[in-house]
DNA sequence: TATTGTTATACTCTATAACTATA
DNA sequence: TATAGTTATAGAGTATAACAATA
């Protein structure tokens, strides 16, 4: 069992309900901001998913993203007939096979995190020093707690 | 024109680049933290709509949902079965409708917020002292920057 | 004649069930 | 016999085009 947490009090609840609405509502206009429109979010997902963890077979990204083994099948045939990721055979079990992304993947990807970047930080730019200031503090702080 | 935003140095570079994953990754778990399966995102993104902009017509909740006028009367047509919305005739014109969320909704909306507030408390609850500390501080930073 | 909303129809995405190949 | 992946088929969800009612 891991550690126990601490219970909030009444001002820490205020915090988490404004935090959740602006975490939803910042998200929502982030997804907005698409540099490929030919990707459907599905097979945006599965490439994030593939840099963040490597090559993958099929069968784990399926549980990775939480979609059935055969929806898999075909959301990687169109990444590769995109040449966006490319089959190779398994080393150890000739059933499975390895999906890695392609260098133009990850092309599409550093771009997209660019024009994401940039948009916020057009947003960014219209707080005042104060509130940037506070938001750049808390930056480590939001990344520990999406990861926990 | 609005008043010209400032320009950002690399470290804030850094600190946006953290910002935008940790808010992508949060909306992710948060979204699956649904009170009931039974909706559609679109059909609770229409009711987000309607909570946060009061009764709309059909038109405008398309305009706002950057979705097709007829996939909007079918989703109206759907929550209006499930008793979520009713639909007025229009005071002014009697081509168009008024879409109004009913009291059943309301509360829906209310214990779907709970229980994602109640998801990221106990994520928060796993932080230190002077963490949530910072985060409380930023929290009505982050919501003025999502409403921006 | 233009606009609001609906109906008819096709396309995309995903799921379940059945199949093939390998362990 | 069990598992990885694919193929076949059906069910949501959305879009485009054509239509009805009103401005």
């Amino acid at each position: 069992m891991p550690e126990l947490s601490r219970t909030l009090d009444p001002d820490d609840n205020a915090a988490v309900n404004s935090l959740r609405s602006a975490v939803m509502r910042l998200s929502r206009r982030l997804k907005h901001q698409r540099v490929d429109e030919s990707l459907s979010p599905a097979e945006m997902s599965v490439l994030g998913t593939l840099a963040r963890c490597g090559s993958a077979t099929p069968g784990e990204l399926a549980r990775k993203e939480h979609v059935q083994p055969p929806s898999m099948t075909r959301i990687v045939a169109l990444l590769e007939g995109k040449g966006l990721v490319v089959l190779e055979p398994h080393p150890e079990d000739r059933r499975q096979k390895v999906v890695r992304q392609t260098e133009q993947a990850e092309a599409m990807l550093e771009e997209s995190r660019r024009k994401r970047n940039a948009w916020l930080a057009e947003l960014a730019g219209q707080l005042d020093e104060d509130e940037w200031a506070t938001l750049r503090a808390a930056a480590p702080v939001l990344e520990k707690l999406a990861h926990l």
